[in-house]
DNA sequence: CACGAGACCTGTTCGC
DNA sequence: TGCGAACAGGTCTCGT
């Protein structure tokens, strides 16, 4: 489920709240519980637990696909993987099915990490850093320019899609805007990225702007039964639409597995050529 | 350095 | 209808 536009969604919900849900900022850790003990990275279950107690939600914040909670004297990331979520609601309230970790705030309302596939992870600790490690750039980094981003293309001699997929040259982008944003683009996801020159560079990186930011717009994607809320799954120009229309040139989508991901492109608008591989 | 396979997990959908 | 295979929004580690 959550790529950037996803994990930027829900820390703007646990900001300010939504529909009648009160945002966190401000609200004081009463009790936390741990469901799946391998869901808490760091540090041991027992320490998460005392630690988190009496520390204040001061403010939450989004780098990459890492959702940051920064408390008091410490910091608590959030990282959801395939299926995770991260949901409001009263204390009293029974626990749904998935409820990994839950953490009681002063208010009466807690928050609950939601996880099916038990992929997501939490870190308790001083230092954000030393989770978050050498990511790459924010996409939406404004000293991240063009130049910037054409320089880094050619220092690496990969295919676009597992590059673009790959968070320390890059942060926040996942499988769905990936495959969108090369669409919009009209690049091959197989390109290797040497190849690209400055003016389709240019335009790459508005692309993956201009996709990120239609989905931040639309809340996120939602598809299946896994996340709630985002509607921008009405507007994918070729995510999991194989066999149906490209919505520029009306060809067949296609699919191909690159680095063990599905990947979908046209074929008609992305042209590989044997120069470019 | 770049790539592929396997691991970590559960739930849904597909094909026979 | 039943049942195993394939597939799913992510990332890490290991071998070549």
């Amino acid at each position: 489920m959550p790529e950037l536009p996803e994990v930027e969604t829900i820390a703007r919900f646990l900001r300010h709240g939504v529909d009648d849900k009160p945002g966190i900022l401000g609200r004081k850790i009463t009790a936390a519980q741990v469901y799946w003990a391998r869901t808490v990275a760091v540090p041991e279950v027992s320490e998460f637990q005392t630690r988190l107690l009496g520390q204040q939600i001061q403010q939450v914040e989004r780098r990459g696909k890492f959702l940051l909670m920064r408390l008091n004297q410490e910091t608590l990331l959030v990282h959801l993987r395939m299926s995770g979520d991260l949901i409001v609601e009263p204390s009293d309230q029974d626990l749904a099915p998935h409820h990994r970790v839950v953490v009681d705030l002063d208010d009466g309302w807690r928050v609950a990490f939601n996880d099916a596939r038990k992929f997501g992870r939490m870190w308790l600790v001083a230092d954000p850093q030393s989770v978050l490690g050498n990511l790459g750039p924010e996409p939406f980094d404004r000293f991240f320019d063009d130049g910037g981003f054409y320089n880094r293309l050619n220092t690496f001699h990969r295919q676009l899609k597992p590059l673009l997929l790959d968070q320390h040259f890059m942060a926040g982008l996942g499988n769905i805007y990936t495959d969108e944003a090369l669409h919009l683009a009209r690049l091959h996801p197989l390109r290797l990225s040497s190849s690209v020159t400055f003016e389709q560079s240019q335009y790459l990186l508005s692309s993956i702007r201009q996709v990120l930011q239609d989905g931040i717009e639309r809340h996120g994607t939602s598809i299946d039964w896994v996340y709630r809320g985002g509607d921008y799954q009405k507007y994918l120009r070729v995510y999991q639409r194989t066999g149906k229309p490209c919505p520029v040139c009306g060809s067949l989508v296609e699919r191909l597995v690159v680095g063990q991901r599905g990947t979908h492109y046209c074929p008609s608008c992305q042209v590989l050529s044997a120069l470019e591989t």
